[in-house]
DNA sequence: GTAAATGGTATTTTTTTGGTATTGTATAGA
DNA sequence: TCTATACAATACCAAAAAAATACCATTTAC
């Protein structure tokens, strides 16, 4: 819904913003509008006419605020509808998705995804895992396995530990492990991946629906929280055939 | 982000830089300044005009004192935009490696690499690297093949194909293709990285020393400079069993 | 389907920022 | 003293960024 504008854009707001070009003191303005929860996930920002005639600036130095803040992520703009708050998806799941989540991979290439869960339990440590995540002999580790499926056909098998201490209980999660670590607060902020192509073993190509002996991309991946620490262990073998796994870098520009 | 100026150019700095015309004791505080990391790489100096007011000087007094920082390589100009502190060069050739170069990730693994040239030519594009180059039909292409290879043993073929205009004479480059468009001030800035399993052919798998049919990890990738245009388009063929492509990421930090 | 509301984009104008030519002034050396 | 040089100030030029204007395209409500 539209929020009062004088609310979130009185002259104090904007000119106790600090230095700078107009555009940068709005999104300022903006950022902490939705920090502070005076605008919350899912609303409406007015119409940039709105803002524009308000804050006594053009339509397009409005534009110029919000485009960073779409950027960032922060807000969502709808052709024809609004810009609305985005909802809060942790720079986390977004910075990792960005490699690795299925889903969103083959929505961008138009197919559906789902996933088929093959195990979910609580276990004791196997001398892998305690080795990658930390762990003491005594302690607990989640699993949780399932087979990633794109248009009706078996695309990978995906493989979880998670530290007990950060999932006592692997049966909460659904869908996203991340969004499920995100809630307890667990934020790892580093990732580690190593790929490789292997051949199929039996077990697996069956599962794929593959020739044993067809070529196979191979992911681990290890997440770590600011600390050093290791939250979580994934190993993933997607079909050769099927899978293209795409990384982009920039370079240097700062 | 431009900087408090009393944090740099305060009266003591200025008075204390000891002896000289004015113009040295500018350019002395202003090289400690980023000495120190008052100001550090990127950042953008105060406008001439506002240095040259808050030390009471005049604003060609304040240029000379950039004058030579930028001879130096320390400070870089843009007309109309802004004065900022000089990167470190070779950034590029750097972080382009840090995912794909063979001889310093062998290094890492503590194998000694070397490369045997399979071929080095110029052709007229084919349709592949004419889509991807953005060639015409009229122009020519740079083509380059090697085989890796680490501690005598075949690892990867690569294959890349550079624009004739950013490289007329594939014969120049002996090691790093990257150092050698460096030179000619061709800097990308991006590149984008496909990265799949695949069945060894029979003329790669002979090659590598490897049975037909064995995993392959693919590895394509296409580098762009700033405008968008694209520079340069290498494939590579690992042998699956015996590397591992780790990528890292940081995620998030904010 | 039409009209109103909303975001999207191309073009122009204004402001900001570095670049340069000209002039004045003090100092060192012949 | 006279002159060449380094230093500093003034005034104006040019490129880039910021901001405003005008118009286009998509969605939604009726």
């Amino acid at each position: 819904m539209t929020e009062d504008l004088s609310a979130i854009f009185s002259p104090e707001r904007l000119s106790g913003g600090g230095t700078g070009p107009l555009y940068v003191k709005l999104r300022r303005t903006l950022e902490e509008a939705v920090k502070v929860g005076r605008l919350k996930q899912g609303d409406a920002l007015p119409p940039e006419r709105d803002i524009a005639e308000f804050a006594a600036v053009s339509r397009v130095t409005v534009r110029k605020a919000i485009d960073d803040l779409v950027a960032e992520g922060i807000l969502v703009r709808r052709h024809g509808s609004g810009t609305f708050v985005a909802k809060p998806v942790s720079k986390v799941e977004q910075r990792l998705s960005q490699l690795t989540s299925f889903t969103e991979d083959m929505a961008r290439r138009g197919m559906t995804a789902r996933s088929e869960w093959l195990h979910k339990g609580i276990h004791t440590p196997s001398p892998d895992e305690m080795m990658i995540l930390g762990l003491a002999a005594d302690t607990k580790v989640s699993r949780l396995s399932r087979l990633r499926i794109a248009d009706d056909q078996p695309l990978a098998i995906e493989h979880a530990s998670v530290s007990g201490e950060f999932l006592p209980d692997p049966s909460v999660v659904t869908t996203s492990l991340y969004a499920e670590l995100e809630k307890r607060q667990v934020r790892p902020v580093r990732a580690v991946q190593r790929i490789s192509a292997t051949n199929m073993k039996e077990a697996d190509a069956e599962l794929l629906g593959v020739p044993v002996g067809a070529a196979g991309l191979s992911i681990e991946r290890i997440s770590y929280l600011g600390s050093g620490r290791a939250v979580e262990f994934t190993r993933s073998l997607y079909r050769g055939d099927a899978y293209d796994f795409v990384a982009e870098l920039t370079i240097g520009a700062n």
